[in-house]
DNA sequence: TGAGCCAACTAGGTTAACTATGTTGGCTAC
DNA sequence: GTAGCCAACATAGTTAACCTAGTTGGCTCA
């Protein structure tokens, strides 16, 4: 399963399984297969496996419960790995402050441009 | 150097050496020590160092180079692990011109709306 | 039936060893 | 002076082994 493209084996299935999750046949949730099938799924050894599930665990996408497994995170849910967390929530806060000036501006727009004909051809 | 805090050895290294690229101790360009080097400092295995220096590596804050060392990347050059640098940066872009085409909007309706009385008071 | 024990299974971290590949500097020969 | 060789150094990947800690299910006993 892992094939000779100069990609290391363990981005090679950090790929694989990423791309089943966000492709949706993990869903959030979903346990992943053990690390000791993944292993055997894959043809690589259980520390090639463990270096991949440890990538999508630090971009979020998935975590771990000792003794029991792998599951996908709910992307909604998920801060986001690293900074762009903060950068996100900032962005959000603009945002959600331009919706509201908006709001705002077609309000008085509606109350505003009612008795004025010919304004409101825009 | 690395702690005892229940974080994972390796993440406190990559911790540490993120905040060295963050805060400019570590410029781009700039070689990292080396894995036997970091490995001295730190205190642990080589391959906990390799992890660690792996974790940036994919967060693309490094680059290595086989036989010569691991560089720090240029951020305006780095592409960002996948797809979230560059869409955070539109993003910004696109409320930056909300933000200014709201702001206009706000401004006319403050000159449109002076003439009423009882209405600017918000 | 419920509690306790334990084996099997699991994740996550750490370590050492090995391999492949590339860089660099020193040394030698021409 | 230049080219070639090689040891030392370096990165990156892979593997196996070990350890800690937690979960689960089956079995035994009261």
């Amino acid at each position: 399963m892992v094939k000779n493209t100069g990609r290391a084996g363990y981005l090679q299935i950090a790929d694989d399984l990423r791309a089943q999750i966000r492709g949706g046949s993990l869903a959030p949730g979903t346990p992943l297969p053990s690390t000791a099938q993944l292993a055997e799924q894959y043809d690589a050894s259980l520390s090639v496996v463990k270096m991949a599930v440890g990538i999508l665990r630090n971009e979020g996408l998935v975590i771990g419960q000792q003794g029991k497994g792998v599951f996908v995170t709910d992307p909604d849910q998920t801060p986001a790995a690293g900074d762009t967390g903060g950068e996100v929530a900032e962005l959000r806060a603009v945002v959600q402050d331009l919706s509201v000036r908006l709001a705002r501006v077609e309000e008085q727009l509606a109350t505003s441009t009612t008795p004025r004909s010919g304004r409101s051809s825009r």
